[in-house]
DNA sequence: TCGCTAATGCACTAACTGGTTACTTTTTAG
DNA sequence: CTAAAAAGTAACCAGTTAGTGCATTAGCGA
């Protein structure tokens, strides 16, 4: 009968046992129903009574919470950008050889966008807003150094292995690496019209993956 | 849509003198506007009301005309598509060797970009309506297949002036070269923050310019 | 000149939307 | 045990929004 309650925070970092209220599970929530919510229907079209039904809160926390719809939604970019900043990190690409560790990071930046699908919405979103909601976070700063200095070390090591070319600007590398998975995913359904071709079938996606690949090794390749 | 008729259409283009009452020029004014709000706030941001305004129209004449702001929209996306694929069309590459070909499609296709900023907003504001739009229109699906085929035209011809390295898929050049231009672009007001650096800036334009046409080079040659 | 049709304008509304007020209930420090 | 702080709720509000009903007027063919 008794369910064992995964005590999802608060309580679980203190030890104590289970709150029928939970600041920070309803904060959770709230969130993650606002990241659904705001990578369907763009900040504009986002609704707040429905990000507070979804995250079975009353409206009335989400502005306790988070002060305004702004608010929530410079939350939640925040949240992404480090995210896949974090994730980035910790795929440890100097112990790998200069073309192992390039490929490792065009994969890597591909299946990430497959599998949050809403990082790409959003950030589409902050950039109709002319990224009003990014200028104020000092910490995406701080996380995007370190990532491209992780690709510059990628091409120095290269060169210096003799396997990449000399003089390729790190940031225009990592600008085409999410460039061409980004864009593939983000018009997919334009795309497929265009096309005429379902560009989210498993071989289709298997095949941009291996294009992808191909295109950054030959663009680098000594 | 339907070739405009001279005798019938309005004063502008035939210099007759100008009526108190004019459709078609209400309807291209309508039409103006409405380019510029959708891609300055995407469909569900863009008012109706100040697509009225702008037009110098009574908001009256949006419903007489297009029936809805869905309707509008449709028709704008539809006309934009139309716009860029004529243009391509008349880029004439049949007559450039293959490499100077795909250079000036790589350069063309920028330079779209970035003199109508719009295309892009529109084609993501679409997206993230699943191309509900779209799906739609027939002429949009003749247009790219024959800007597919003009792709795949310099392909060939390529691989047979032993330039081009054979078994590229036009389609997943089309997508590429489309990409490191538009994720560039789109993504310019948070690619400024996370890169620290003006992507707008007349030099930084130039060098992802000559970025890109290397990419694609690179990626092509044999 | 007449009458019909298409173009236009104004005022209105029903539904929504972000945000708030006023209140109750639970948790916890002392 | 108690009082204050924190968490949570429902009803409400003022402004906005896409879309209309209806009257008016200009232009065109006969």
């Amino acid at each position: 009968m008794e369910p064992v309650d995964e005590k999802t925070t608060g309580s679980a970092a203190t030890g104590r046992k289970p709150r029928t209220r939970d600041a920070e599970a309803t904060k959770a929530r709230i969130l993650d129903a606002a990241k659904r919510e705001f990578a369907k229907n763009g900040l504009g079209g986002a609704r707040v009574d429905v990000i507070a039904e979804k995250a079975r809160a009353n409206k009335r926390m989400i502005y306790h919470y988070f002060e305004s719809k702004e608010g929530l939604f410079q939350t939640i970019l925040e949240n992404a950008y480090v995210d896949i900043r974090t994730a980035e990190q910790k795929l440890n690409l100097d112990h790998l050889a200069p073309k192992e560790a390039l490929e490792r990071l065009v994969r890597f930046t591909w299946d990430y966008y497959l599998k949050n699908p809403e990082f790409i919405t959003l950030v589409n979103s902050e950039n109709l807003h002319r990224a009003k909601h990014l200028k104020k976070s000092e910490v995406v700063k701080v996380y995007s150094r370190k990532f491209v200095s992780m690709v510059a070390t990628i091409l120095d090591r290269g060169v210096e292995a003799g396997v990449f070319r000399a003089g390729i600007d790190p940031v225009q590398l990592n600008i085409t690496i999410a460039a061409i998975g980004y864009y593939y995913l983000t018009n997919r359904f334009t795309g497929s019209i265009v096309f005429e071709r379902d560009l989210m079938a498993k071989d289709a996606l298997e095949e941009r993956l291996r294009f992808n690949i191909d295109t950054i090794l030959r663009l680098v390749s000594a």
